[in-house]
DNA sequence: GCATTTTGTCAGATTATCTGACATATTTTT
DNA sequence: AAAAATATGTCAGATAATCTGACAAAATGC
């Protein structure tokens, strides 16, 4: 259970944590920046991770990022991990062959 | 900033995360087991550590404690604890002492 | 037996949050 | 330049979440 990533928190206490409005939180989810659950009466809950994402997300926006830019640059980013990844482990693999113990 | 003792969390999820009911969480802020703190409007907000006390407390309960005893027992407990702490501190009084160098 | 402890429940009020829509200022695109 | 897209404010009306205070009741303590 990670303090981090549980979502147990309320739009009150997120705008207050980050300083955005409503409107700009609930925004950033209708763009797919953010990832809230829900409870059963449909009140968004949010984790300190999500927190922290909103508040880099509007840093950026505020240093002249627009949201698509935000996005793109993060799949790119997620390419390349992706590809970091599967070096990765095609280095292990073969790290791993030779050495017999 | 302590995601476990920030105070973020809603009676709802609170209620989730312990499986207590409202009255129960309520009436254990009554008899001074947790300090939960309030928004604007007056509705309280729990930290994760307070979670997992209310967890404790309840545990105890179940064991046939009374809320008294608990409290009664803390109060003990607390007190040792500063005897602890107060002979720890002679301790090192007087070691630190004729430690010249 | 009587008092205390702990929890349930209910009513009525207030706070918190939601959706959807319209407005708008500032870019970006064509 | 005109049109389109972006990001945010605001407002209304609805629903969800939470609060307090009170009464009831079962279990336990003394």
């Amino acid at each position: 259970m990670d303090y981090k990533t549980k979502k147990v928190i309320g739009m009150g206490v997120v705008t207050e944590l980050t300083g955005l409005s409503e409107r700009q939180v609930r925004y950033y989810e209708e763009k797919k920046l953010v990832f809230p659950e829900r409870t059963k009466g449909g009140s968004r809950k949010y984790s300190f991770h999500d927190v922290e994402r909103l508040i880099e997300v509007a840093t950026k926006l505020e240093d002249g990022w627009r949201i698509q830019d935000i996005k793109e640059r993060e799949r790119r980013l997620s390419a390349k991990q992706r590809d970091d990844l599967i070096r990765g482990q095609l280095n292990s693999a073969f790290r791993t062959f030779p050495t017999k113990k």
